[in-house]
DNA sequence: TATTAATTTCAGAAGAATTGAAGTAAGCGC
DNA sequence: GCGCTTACTTCAATTCTTCTGAAATTAATA
């Protein structure tokens, strides 16, 4: 059977012009490199050499050094594309996260772990939990970011960070003159908006307050523009509304059971890809440190 | 260093789905697979497959399977090449030759030789003598039929066989009515006409004879349609007149020296392509068959 | 023709792959 | 959930391959 380092011995030899110049360039003693030429010769079929002095080639040699280099180009490049991958230097991301995350968190994560490999392709969805969650199920998605969920499925919830909840009003809302933190039954009077991250709250008092509100809005860009326009106050995770919106209020809750677990959502029985792994292993040492930061712990 | 037959195991393995079948189809054992599968995973510097079961791969197997079947494929493939080429199934053939040659001998050779040898390419030129080496002297013919020369040069004539010159007039000529064969002093009266093949003769006489023609043509159908015409007549070798033109009586000559040899010319300091090579080797036993039998001796 | 340099050959040494047996883990039926 | 079967891995011994260094051969050069 030919070996490919067999060519790769006749392609150096081929190219030095001598057999001394070649071995040294391989590593080897010129009579390995003598006798593997030999055995190369009678596995093709033919002389590769016109004289036993390496320095011009047959027809047949001219041959085998074009298909050989050739061959060994391309079976380099495999292997080196075959480690990168492995190593996560090449492939692809998708990550699903919820819009909290990545406006807030993934831009810088994302920054420096593309840093070190500039070669890897990333997607990044942001949609709402349980979008979140399915499309890691049906392997649109590598990774998810999302909240906490009880279901256990296919997928798995490994948690990053916990993020309180906070209220959101128009800078002259009655609440602004509490000077402690806001009870639930605060909230008897107002109006209530609804969105999507705060229907997740367990509290009893809140699940009535809401039942009562008939505004819902899930894009938070739109939230906090009726919140200022004065229209009503909503309940956020105070990641969401990081960077302080202007004309708006935050006010701290009393209920400190009031926050809701962020973490990463991946499926159960597939193991990541390399990129996918080192994403993960990444995230789950840095996400929690910066969003400590970012929340000012 | 990664090893191609380590990726012909592997991808044996990720087709099977098990080592054993695996195995038996690479003719080793499994624990011998299990070995080159634990190697190839260190080497490239990831797991292959999702569980020590080998039905599922990872993300890198199916990288690595889809790379490892081409370039398996690809290396099978140049292998089958250079044997091929090796052994003279494959190549190109060019062959210079004069035109009686050409005409008359080759046709059934190269067919014979092309019967094993479906895809080897030919290109056949059919030139006067000193073209054929002009031809296999710069090398755009692997191989040249002509007649033989003194100077040696860098071609090296190989003889095939001998033809005797014979004398060609039209049917009504005096000479017809010779009951011996011709004395070039029975030409003193007739016009002769010189043509490429003829200037050979060594003979006094002729040289002679031929000095005082004034007609000189190079190609054979013009020369015959000129001697039927009734304008002269003229002295070609006998293959060149073999399936004996209508209209025309051919002589033999007395002179038992006029006669050319004719053989292989090819370059002494390259050696040949494999197909030239095996062409040289079929011409040598094949010509002088055939031309014997051609000729009626 | 003698000298030098390169290549080949050969036998032993080193290294790599393979085997068979034993051990371990995974899947399957009860 | 438990034991049974099957598949895979590990290990040490063996076999096969490749490599080395010295000697012999061959080619080129003076």
């Amino acid at each position: 059977m030919i070996k490919l380092e067999a060519l790769r011995v006749f392609v150096t030899v081929a190219e030095s012009g001598n057999i001394k110049d070649a071995a040294d360039a391989v590593g080897r003693t010129a009579s390995a490199v003598s006798m593997t030429l030999k055995q190369l010769e009678e596995e093709i079929g033919g002389p590769l050499f016109q004289t036993d002095r390496k320095n011009s080639l047959t027809a047949l040699g001219n041959l085998m050094l074009d298909l050989g280099r050739e061959q060994i180009r391309s079976f380099d490049k495999s292997v080196s594309i075959m480690r990168a991958f492995a190593h996560s230097r090449i492939g692809s991301l998708s990550i699903a996260s919820v819009p909290s995350v990545a406006t807030n968190v993934l831009p810088p994560i994302l920054q420096r772990f593309l840093q070190t490999r500039p070669q890897v392709q990333v997607e990044l969805f942001d949609i709402d939990s349980a979008q979140v969650r399915r499309m890691v199920e049906s392997g649109v998605a590598d990774i998810g970011i999302a909240g906490e969920s009880r279901a256990g499925g296919a997928v798995e919830f490994t948690p990053l960070f916990s993020d309180r909840f906070k209220l959101l009003c128009g800078q002259e809302h009655d609440l602004c003159r509490l000077e402690r933190p806001v009870e639930w039954s605060d909230l008897n009077a107002a109006t209530l908006i609804r969105n999507g991250a705060s229907d997740r709250i367990e509290a009893e008092d809140y699940k009535q307050l809401a039942g009562q509100s008939l505004i819902t809005v899930y894009n938070v860009t739109s939230l906090v523009a009726l919140v200022k326009a004065g229209l009503g106050l909503t309940i956020l995770p105070s990641l969401t509304m990081h960077g302080a919106h202007e004309g708006v209020a935050v006010l701290e809750l009393a209920d400190a059971a009031a926050s809701r677990r962020v973490g990463l959502v991946e499926r159960r029985d597939v193991p990541p890809s390399p990129v996918a792994a080192a994403f993960r292993a990444f995230a789950l040492k840095e996400i929690p440190a910066l969003v400590a930061e970012r929340l000012g712990r």
